[in-house]
RNA sequence: GCGGGUGUAGCUCAGCUGGUUAGAGCGCCGGUUUGUGGUACCGGAGGUCGGGGGUUCAAGUCCCCUUACUCGCCCCA
C-alpha cells in the first residue's frame, strides 16, 4: 500500500484556523464596503480561453509568456486557469455592457506558475473592482477611494502603507514616450542589462521599472513622462490628484510606476506596504480604456483594481471575535444510545452551536467540553439510558440537573 | 529559470569534533480518582532520522546525487 503524504501542489495551500476567520474578514469587509458605492457581484469562471489573456495582458508580459497554467482540452481549444480577473471582467462587460456607469465586485482564486516564497503563490486570492463604460477623473477617484477606505476598514494602519501614482497617458501618448525613451536609452545600449536591452524592442516602458543598479543609475536622466503626456492626459491626471488632495488620500508620484499588464493606460496607482519589503505591492490597478478593444469589436472605457487576500491578510489582527451562540454538547457513552432517541432532533432544532460525542470516558468528554469552552453537557451514560433520562450540566455555574428525555425542553433550559 | 537554508514521533524541535538500545515538550491513550471539567504525578503507544548512493570498524551526524518545503532574485496581488 503507498501510504505516503500526498502534499498539496506546489505553491498552493490549505486556508484553516485563524488564517481562514482573516480571510473571510477580509472579504465580507470587501463585500459589505463595494456593496455600499453600489457595485455588483459578479462571478467570472476560473478556466478561460488562452487567448483572451494572451490579447489582454500582452504576450509579452511574464505573466502570460512563463507563468500561465494552460492546457490544451479534449476539443482543441486551448484552457487556461485565470491568472487574473480584469480580462475576464472586460470579457463580460463586452457582451453585457449597455450604458452608463456598469460597477462590478468579484473576487476568487487566480493562478500564476511562479516560484512561490513568502506572501506569493501559485494558487492566490484577489478581491477586485471595475468601472466599466465610463471615463472621469471622479471615477477614477472613487477607485481610489474604495480601496484606501477598504485598507482603514480591514485595520491596516495608515502608517503602514502608502499610495504611489502615476499616469502612463492614452494610447497615442505610450507609443510616443516608448519612441522618445528608445532614443534616449540605445545611447546606452551596451550598458543596459539583459532583459532591458530584450525590453527595449517589446516593451520599452517595462525598462522603468528595472532593478538593475545601472539601468537604474542610466534611468535618472531619462525622459519623464509625465512631460511627454498630451494636453487632454495631463489635465486628466491633474483632476484625479485635485480629488484625491481634497478628500484627504495622501499619495506619492512615481514616474517610473508601470503596471507588469499591457493595458493599462492613464491613471496607474499601487498600494504598497512598508511592513514587508519584498512583495510590497497589495493592491493595485489603474485605467484600461483599450482593454475591452483588444478582446471586442466594441470599444469600452474602464478603470479597476486588484487586491491579493493573502497579502492583505498579513497585515491584519483579528481580535478573537467572542463566540455569541452557546455551545452545547450532547455527549453519550454508546452510540446504541443515539438510535432512538428523541435528544437528537430536539438539539438539531437549537439555535446554538452542538456537537456530539462518543465516548465511553465521562472524564474524556467533560475535559474535551472544557477545552473546547463548551456551556452545557447534555449527557447519556450507561445509568440514564436504562431508564431514558439525561443529564444537562451548565459547565459555567457546574449546576446539573437530570430530565427524562421525552420531557426536557432545551429550548427553555439552554439559554 | 537562478541562488541560499532546512527535512529527526501526529505537531514544534534537541541531538556537541561520527561512537552502545535516537531524545524532549505538546498532543493522544491509560492510571492515581469504578461516572464529572482544571492542575499535579505515574505509565503507554507512536521513528525504514525525506529518498538513493558513497567514505568508514562505525553515519541522524561527513561527501555526492535526488526530492520536498522554505527564503531570496526575476516578476507580481
Amino acid at each position: 500500500m503507498n501510504n505516503k503524504n500526498i502534499q498539496p501542489v506546489k505553491g498552493t495551500h490549505d486556508i484553516h484556523g485563524e488564517e481562514i476567520k482573516k480571510f473571510n474578514f477580509i472579504v465580507e469587509k470587501f463585500y459589505s464596503l463595494t456593496n455600499k458605492f453600489n457595485f455588483q457581484q459578479v462571478q467570472t469562471p476560473i478556466i478561460e480561453h488562452q487567448d483572451l489573456f494572451t490579447r489582454s495582458v500582452g504576450e509579452h508580459t511574464d505573466i502570460v509568456s512563463k507563468e500561465m497554467y494552460a492546457f490544451t482540452d479534449k476539443g482543441d481549444s486551448t484552457i487556461c486557469l485565470r491568472p487574473e480577473a480584469t480580462s475576464s471582467i472586460a470579457r463580460f462587460a463586452a457582451s453585457e455592457y449597455l450604458s452608463g456607469s456598469m460597477k462590478i465586485s468579484t473576487h476568487g482564486p487566480m493562478f500564476r506558475r511562479e516560484r512561490p516564497q513568502k506572501g506569493r503563490y501559485r494558487q492566490f486570492h484577489q478581491i477586485n473592482i471595475e468601472n466599466i463604460g465610463e471615463k472621469s477623473p471622479y471615477v477614477d477617484f472613487e477607485m481610489i477611494m474604495v480601496a484606501n477606505s477598504l485598507l482603514k476598514e480591514i485595520g491596516v494602519e495608515k502608517k503602514h502603507f502608502r499610495l504611489i501614482l502615476n499616469s502612463l497617458g492614452s494610447q497615442a501618448d505610450q507609443l510616443n514616450y516608448s519612441k522618445i525613451l528608445i532614443d534616449y536609452l540605445s545611447q546606452y545600449r551596451s550598458k543596459l542589462s539583459e532583459t532591458s536591452l530584450s525590453r527595449l524592442e517589446k516593451n520599452p516602458m517595462r525598462i522603468l521599472d528595472s532593478k538593475d543598479e545601472q539601468d537604474k543609475e542610466i534611468l535618472t536622466n531619462a525622459p519623464v513622462i509625465s512631460e511627454n503626456l498630451s494636453q487632454e492626459s495631463t489635465v486628466y491626471f491633474n483632476q484625479v490628484k485635485e480629488l484625491l488632495d481634497n478628500n484627504g488620500i495622501d499619495y506619492t508620484i512615481d514616474h517610473k510606476l508601470v503596471r507588469g499588464l499591457d493595458y493599462y493606460t492613464d491613471t496607474a496607482f499601487e498600494f504598497q506596504t512598508n511592513e514587508d519589503k519584498r512583495q510590497n505591492a497589495i493592491l493595485a490597478g489603474g485605467r484600461y480604456d483599450k482593454l475591452i478593444s483588444l478582446i471586442s469589436p466594441r470599444d469600452i472605457p474602464g478603470v479597476g483594481w486588484a487586491a491579493g487576500v493573502e497579502r492583505l491578510m498579513s497585515l491584519v489582527n483579528i481580535k478573537n471575535d467572542k463566540e455569541e451562540k452557546l455551545k452545547v454538547l450532547l455527549a453519550v457513552q454508546n452510540d446504541q444510545f443515539l438510535l432512538k432517541s428523541e435528544i437528537l432532533k430536539k438539539i438539531y432544532n437549537l439555535n446554538c452551536i452542538h456537537e456530539i460525542k462518543i465516548n465511553k470516558n465521562i472524564k474524556k468528554i467533560f475535559s474535551y467540553a472544557d477545552k473546547n469552552n463548551f456551556d452545557f453537557i447534555l449527557l447519556i451514560g450507561d445509568e440514564e439510558n436504562l431508564n431514558n433520562k439525561i443529564v444537562l450540566k451548565n459547565l459555567k455555574t457546574k449546576e446539573q440537573k437530570i430530565f427524562n428525555q421525552s420531557e426536557i425542553k432545551l429550548d427553555h433550559e439552554i439559554r
